[in-house]
This record gives C-alpha cells, sequence and structure tokens, in this order.
DNA sequence: CAATAACTGAGAATCAATTATCATGTCTCC
DNA sequence: GGAGACATGATAATTGATTCTCAGTTATTG
C-alpha cells in the first residue's frame, strides 16, 4: 500500500478543495511544486481504481473529480470562474418526475449562477 | 428567411425527438436522408443563432440540443442506452441549497437510470 | 437560359483532453 | 552500496468533437 509522495500531495490538494476539479485545474494549484500533468492524471485514476476518488461531470467544462468519502450533495456552477462549488443539501419531488417503466438509480441537481466572490467582483 | 432543405430537414428531425441529441445523434438520425455531419453542425448553429435552439448539456455525452419553446424542464439519463429523455415537471427545495452571496440563474437536474425499454430489454 | 448566391457532402485541419512512452530519479530491501 | 521495482516529468501520440475548405449542386432572379 505503499503510495508515492507526489500521489500523495495531488490527493491532498483535492481532498482539501471547496468543489470537484478538473485535472487541469488540479494541476494549476499544484504549479510550484512541479508536478507533472501526467502525474496529476495517474493519482487521479488510481484514485478511482482504488475508490477512494469519484469522476464526475458537472456541466460542460469535462471530467472533475471529488473524494468519495464527501456526504450526498450537489454543486453549484459560477458562470464567471467556472468554478464548481459544493452544496450540501438534497431537494424533494425527484421522484414524481421519474416516467413509468423507467428506473432511477441516481440523481444530479446543479445550481448555475454567480459564485460570492464573482458577484462582489463585478 | 429562405431556409435550405437538408437544414430543415435536421431542425425538424430534432423537434420530433423525446430529449435532447447531439450532433452525432442526430446524424445517426438522419442516415440514409445521405445528409452530411457538417450540415447537421451548420443547422444545429444557425438554429442556435436564430434563437430557435438551445445547446445544453445533461452529463458527459457533450453537447446536445434542443428546441428552445419546450417549457422548463429537465432529463433523465439512460445509463445503458445513453439516451436523454425530457422530464416535465421540477422539484422543491433548490433556494435553499444556495450559499449566501452566491447569485442563482438557472438550475439542472438529472436523473440518472434505466430507460423503460433498456429495462425491459434486460 | 445565364449569372449569381446560397447550400451541400466529404474529407482535411484543428483543438483540447487524455494516454502512452521514455529516460531519469528515488525507494526498499538486502 | 547495489539491484530491481516503482515513480516522475516532459513530451509525443492518440482520440473524439468540432470547424474549415473546396468543388460540385441547387435555387433565385431577370
Amino acid at each position: 500500500m505503499r503510495r508515492a509522495k507526489q500521489q500523495m500531495t495531488v490527493l491532498r490538494a483535492l481532498g482539501e478543495a471547496d468543489g470537484p476539479l478538473s485535472a487541469r485545474e488540479l494541476w494549476n494549484r499544484l504549479s510550484g511544486t512541479g508536478i507533472g500533468l501526467a502525474t496529476v492524471y495517474r493519482a487521479l485514476h488510481r484514485g478511482v481504481e482504488e475508490g477512494a476518488l469519484e469522476s464526475i461531470e458537472v456541466l460542460g467544462g469535462g471530467v472533475r473529480y471529488e473524494p468519495k468519502d464527501r456526504e450526498h450533495h450537489h454543486h453549484f456552477l459560477c458562470s464567471t470562474c467556472d468554478h464548481a462549488f459544493d452544496l450540501f443539501g438534497c431537494v424533494e419531488g425527484l421522484e414524481s418526475l421519474i416516467p413509468d417503466g423507467f428506473q432511477m438509480t441516481g440523481h444530479e441537481v446543479v445550481l448555475v449562477g454567480t459564485c460570492d466572490a464573482c458577484a462582489n467582483a463585478a
């Protein structure tokens, strides 16, 4: 169960984020460490394989990753800075949307708008 | 306001779908007509420019298009056939999710699971 | 019918994301 | 310290989606 140092760094950075990050976003946050993009991808893949991470698609922006141990939550996507934030809590009335004969295994809710920082920067 | 014949065909096919389609899905449905993929893209772009269509991202699967005149609705994504179906109705409790200082301009809800056809085929 | 403009299909070109490769570098165990 | 296995960064290669180009078609107007 050895874990390489750089990969630890990558996973820790992801764990500290306030929302799911794409490989590139994560890499940007690691600039200064000299960690290569390939290593970021390797760490993410391994994390998913080991069950520690989950890859999700919030809306456009491609695949993002987040630790799998977070409670059920959804996301807020800032259309200005394009960052995805975790939102805790859920919504009601999902079941009533399911058509007859369809089986639901999961759901995603994404709120879109402007985050606090971007709203104030405007 | 002339509209080319092939483009009409493309837009009509999209209008008849039971959910948003990607350029390629739409193109597949038009096999037999000999319409080229480039024409499908052209028709979609023009539709968006003219305000008749809207491009959306349901979850992965890239960009899909749908007529803009549909009422507020959400989508059901079948994880087997990967098709997105329109769902009418909405959910409650979205506002309570918004963090302080954030401004919401829209929202997306996607249910994931198995559609009627795929459930029966299993 | 002729001149012109718009439309079309096919395939090449582009672009961003992801994956593979390779020549070091680093660790572990003895 | 040395062998072998794994890890790393840089960069090349691949992939899939989308856009561009171009030569041939089709529609419009007079």
